[in-house]
DNA sequence: CCCCTGTTTCGATAGCAGTCGATGCAGACC
DNA sequence: GGTCTGCATCGACTGCTATCGAAACAGGGG
């Protein structure tokens, strides 16, 4: 599964890490997933319904739909269908692995 | 600018920040371009000779050139000409604001 | 049971991105 | 100065991606 936990400014990422890694920045690579994003993990409960999450950009609904599922398939966030709705929630593993990659790791000596 | 210093968790990203995050985590969306800035990263000194970084990869060194010029067009790397080589070097503050982007924000009580 | 609403999937299209070979440019060396 | 090497740029090709309208699917309510 290429776990990676190291920054990748210690040392060099494998092939796989760099996989792994840039399929989830890959997803965070356009502005209408990044703000997707952010509107599920800032919204009250950490959950947002993908009803309203149409209403904020000037798309359609299956665009949407795809970018939700493209930050699926990255493992940044999952859906619970409860009754007509479908909510999103942002997974919180995932972006800290990311975080943690990015680390400057300014403890270089 | 719209510079951004909030995890975009705790609160909705404007339509210009996400461009301008979006527009560095699509460079960082390609494998060799992670592995790129990784072998820079933790390259003795913090910098590494673009002929060090086109003999680790199996492509063409119009290629390399190329994925060096995309991280190095969102701001993520520069490049030094001494001599007969160029030396790449990271930019550490553009990889904390990302890292602080993507910060889970636990703190949301 | 049929319809209505919310969401996904399908098929198509236009634009973008990764890759290469060929070419151009900048220093170094003879 | 001529040439050789390192690196960037150019032009072209191929495959992927963002987007849409149409259609399919899932629950809820009459």
């Amino acid at each position: 599964m290429a776990e990676c936990c190291t920054p990748l400014t210690t040392e060099p990422l494998t092939a796989d890490q760099a996989e792994v890694l840039s399929r989830r920045f890959k997803a965070l690579g356009d502005p209408v997933r990044l703000r997707l994003l952010s509107l599920i993990a800032s919204h009250e409960g950490g959950e947002a319904c993908v009803c309203e999450l149409t209403v904020a950009f000037p798309l359609s609904g299956p665009t949407i739909s795809h970018h939700l599922r493209v930050l699926r398939e990255a493992g940044l966030i999952e859906g619970q269908r409860r009754g007509t709705w479908i909510y999103y929630r942002v997974l919180p593993d995932a972006l800290q692995t990311l975080s943690q990659a990015l680390h400057p790791a300014a403890a270089l000596t």
